[in-house]
DNA sequence: GCAGACTATATAACTTATGATATAGTATTC
DNA sequence: GAATACTATATCATAAGTTATATAGTCTGC
């Protein structure tokens, strides 16, 4: 389980679950998240086990919060993740399965609509983490070389996902073209009829 | 969940659960994976579904094989997956998580020592994508113009992989330079003691 | 005063996935 | 003939994660 220490790295400032959530949602939207639903258990989880403490606030803008902080054995237990190395995640791409199964279709239709979709969504997300480093940029003047150590670990995963989000994108523009070129050597440009559209074979 | 129509992806050919295993281990394993223990139920729920039928076959080589075949019914449920677009899967990336929290340590060369060995894990992946590359390049004559559908579609499976593991690998050299230079500047390549590493804020 | 939005915690039901274990047939090697 | 490896199905316990729902306090606008 990751959330277990990811909780307890935002920890290091005193949060209760509530605010956790909307630190999630503004920070690591783009590599994790987390409903409260999870979040509350596991925060337990963690107080039985000693890492996190808690204690109960009143709250002027509702109801009673309780409010986490990291003890020194949390704070080890994240240091022994971090030390221990890159997690290794076997990450699951559902769309490359599709992609892959596409192919029992006749449609070649069907791949190119589907890659542009693909396109699509990879483009939408790659100006969204654009913009935030553009705002970054202009908010801070000698950006990145002057970004405390967090922020430049921050800045590091942004770097990350543009640079994925930008090699997804050359991806679908070289499949689209690839997808082009055959089309043109297999069929000579026949079109496909009604009937033989979006039929995989049995 | 997409091992429903994954399998039924696979069930274009008659196959055991435990035939699919191999399938899943020789095909799609860079980006999805399942374990016999998730297939059998999986495959029950399929058939009580009738979305897949199956009969009991002896086999040569040990017990009696389960052999489990697509229906039409699971043919079209398939053609829904596939049509109904790109799923969106949000990916995580645990390792993002870890260089985020690495933001919390005085110390950069942990930083360093996790790109480093991050660099490593990805340059090795690529080697195998571009090892079966090379591979398919050799056996087949006019590759990849002259590939079924079905290996058309593999291998555009396979550029995405090549081509995020391309972007991961510039990515962690691309950090590891603004690293330096980022030690250059606030350190004047001042050495850290011993006592000042790996030490977490609290 | 009440509707709607936001703050705040919590749990139940369900889905998805992994790891461990049990059972048992076949084939190969020592 | 015993050990090992591979083939083959199955179940259990557990973990991880989502959706829905319940409860309740505060604040703003109408």
């Amino acid at each position: 389980m990751s959330l277990k220490p990811i909780l307890l790295g935002f920890l290091e400032n005193p949060s209760s679950g509530y605010d956790l959530k909307k630190i999630f949602d503004e920070t690591v939207r783009f590599f994790w998240s987390a409903e409260l639903s999870q979040i509350y258990p596991t925060l337990h989880q963690l107080r039985s086990e000693g890492l996190v403490v808690s204690t109960r606030e009143r709250s002027e803008k509702g109801p009673d919060r309780e409010v986490y902080s990291r003890t020194p054995a949390g704070t080890e237990e994240l240091q022994r993740w971090l030390a221990a190395g890159p997690v290794n995640h076997t990450e699951r791409f559902a769309f490359l399965a599709q992609l892959f199964f596409l192919g029992q279709a006749e449609d070649l239709d069907l791949t190119r609509s589907f890659l542009q979709q693909l396109r699509a969504r990879f483009a939408d997300r790659l100006q969204v983490l654009r913009s935030i480093d553009d705002k970054e940029r202009e908010e801070q003047p000698g950006y990145p070389e002057s970004l405390t150590s967090r922020d430049f670990h921050a800045y590091l995963t942004l770097l990350c996902g543009l640079n994925r989000l930008e090699a997804s994108v050359a991806w679908c523009d070289e499949s689209l073209r690839l997808l082009e070129k055959r089309e043109l050597l297999h069929h000579g440009g026949k079109k496909t009829t009604r009937d033989e559209r979006g039929v995989l074979n049995d």
